[in-house]
DNA sequence: TTATACCCTGAAAACGGTTTCAAAAAAACG
DNA sequence: CGTTTTTTTGAAACCGTTTTCAGGGTATAA
């Protein structure tokens, strides 16, 4: 915990070199003779040398530092995707900054701005709204990793699950289940991960041969209140439904929660089923059929595919993919 | 979002002083005549300076950053802070560097080490188990506030709620509504909040002259998991009971989840009150009663008050209140 | 008018590394 | 053994600021 001011210079002293030839070692640069090496390696493990991160970066260019823009949004799936960078960069050489884009991409330009000004090595962006164009001319100038959005321009460099087969899958399996006049509850229609959900749901309907009724989907916002109106107002206008499919899990809580106000059961009346399986989802009443997002790895890889792209140059962003995990808010019906 | 590289020296040719000259404009450490000052700002506001971090930390041995120190538990109370921290943080010069300690006091030692190591000009501690000994030590060599918990050597550095108290009310708001045999699931036995709030409870009872009753008090882990297993454990024993006080929202849930199994109605039979105030508390069935810890005002406040430090040299910590909100999981017992 | 302060200002020296360059040492070759 | 090539090495320049130090002006005092 403690931190001297050790510097090359005094490394070079004890171990009878010259700075270059500390420095050397250290970064690998340059073979220097076995004997000297170990030298040097012996002094720095005996002064507890560190290197000052200052002067690298103002010699090297180098900040090992990394920039992940957030968005405040302050949702389980974010949080647990900033919570999985973290600790994906916990063992490598880099630190990361958070900065946070309010989901505005003027905001997010700006933020952009002041990481790009304490020159970070690489870029990691968590969702938010800033164009794929600006994206993909960042992208030029820094190494980049974007979670939780789906670039076509930049596909190599996201970290992205397929919603729309993940909101197919959850569909389909309500339509399985034998419901066939299934509600959805949109989240922010401006948001790439809720137009994906919703035409996934789309597709489902369709491919089982079921009407698309406009008066069952409503236009949420990923907020649990929302959850709450919309399944309100489908109760007002009096259609029939049998199943509600949310575009997240806190909608589905508010759907819940409605239902409860109602006196309507789930899931022997109406079935729910939810998206992103936050944790919280296993214990509400029923347990909460949804879709399961991989939010920590998804932060995990995102790191280590840029600690990737910065050590190697290569990337590899594995695979992630949704699932269905089953609890008790689905009925059959028959 | 561009960032050229523009130079104090650049700005000192355009507008025709020395570089010392321009370095004293940008700090205001030393008098300038006001034509030169003038000249100065024009230039950089023409070239659209920013001052390169590094060389600044080298020669001034600021770096315009702030240590986090998180627990990588991954609870919405915790995520919560970090959110509050990062947005109060926002628009001061200072930038967050995060790391996490994963709850065990070596691992915090060590990226506190790393913080240090990187020259951060100020640390959040959030919650953890270094010793306060260690914390003590680390605050003379460092600005530092401490975030969720308290500490007596160093209570004008932390940010915190009075647990004991709020337990305290929780339990007095069960007592109040009639109840006499009231359980508690706590929390881990290790942390100071869980201990706090069990001995608020404690008192609450001996105030009000209800027995103690050791078979009524489990002990859980902040778990979903724990509270469904709290319950079950308090059902198997046979000892009755009409209220439960969990040591937060997650455990609340479980212990509603578990009652839900065994056909218990919340709150007809059994009422719940739990801690926290997570955001899905809101919208679960029944709506919970909790006591709202206001965990990213806390956060804010860390971070202005460690400004505060950085540029004033006082701290003005406001003093935050949990407060008990009430929704529908407490029924009243004639 | 000259001496004494005082206020501004520029030159130069840090800060602690990396990197270039050329010299020295070692190895390879004929 | 002399020459050429290759490998190691140290000196010095550089990265972009801040800060110290001393010199130059200007204003005040004698």
């Amino acid at each position: 915990m403690e931190f001297k001011n050790v510097t090359i210079q005094d490394i070079a002293e004890t171990a009878n070199v010259s700075k270059s030839t500390v420095s050397r070692v250290i970064n690998n640069s340059t073979p220097v003779a076995e004997k000297k090496r170990k030298a040097v390696l012996a002094a720095m493990e005996k002064l507890n040398f560190q290197p000052n991160i200052f002067a690298r970066g103002l010699a090297g260019g180098q900040s090992m530092t990394i920039g992940i823009v957030t968005q405040n949004i302050g949702s389980p799936f974010y949080d647990s995707v900033s919570q999985g960078i973290i600790s994906g960069l916990r063992d490598s050489v880099y630190a990361p900054v958070f900065v946070d884009g309010q989901w505005k991409s003027k905001v997010e330009e700006e933020v952009i701005g002041t990481l790009l000004g304490r020159h970070v090595d690489g870029l990691i962006v968590v969702g938010g709204s800033l164009s794929e164009e600006k994206l993909v001319h960042l992208s030029q100038q820094k190494p980049i990793i974007v979670v939780a959005r789906q670039l076509d321009a930049l596909s190599d460099r996201c970290v992205f699950i397929d919603n729309f087969d993940a909101a197919y899958q959850a569909t389909r399996f309500l339509i399985d289940a034998g419901h066939e006049n299934i509600a959805h509850l949109t989240g922010i229609r401006r948001h790439q991960d809720a137009t994906r959900r919703f035409k996934g749901y789309c597709q489902a309907l369709t491919d089982a041969n079921l009407d698309f009724k406009t008066e069952l989907v409503i236009e949420g916002d990923f907020s649990g209140q929302s959850g709450v109106m919309g399944v309100e107002s489908l109760l007002m206008r009096g259609h029939s439904f049998t199943a509600i499919f949310t575009a997240n899990d806190e909608m589905a809580y508010g759907a819940r929660l409605a239902l409860y106000r109602k006196g309507i059961r789930v899931p022997e009346d109406i079935s729910i089923i939810g998206f992103d399986d936050q944790p919280n989802s296993a214990f509400i009443t029923p347990p909460l059929t949804t879709v399961r997002q991989p939010a920590l790895e998804m932060g995990v890889s995102a790191a280590q595919a840029l600690v990737g792209m910065l050590s190697e140059g290569d990337v590899e962003i594995p695979r992630l993919k949704a699932d269905l995990v089953i609890r008790e808010s689905v009925s059959r019906r028959r």
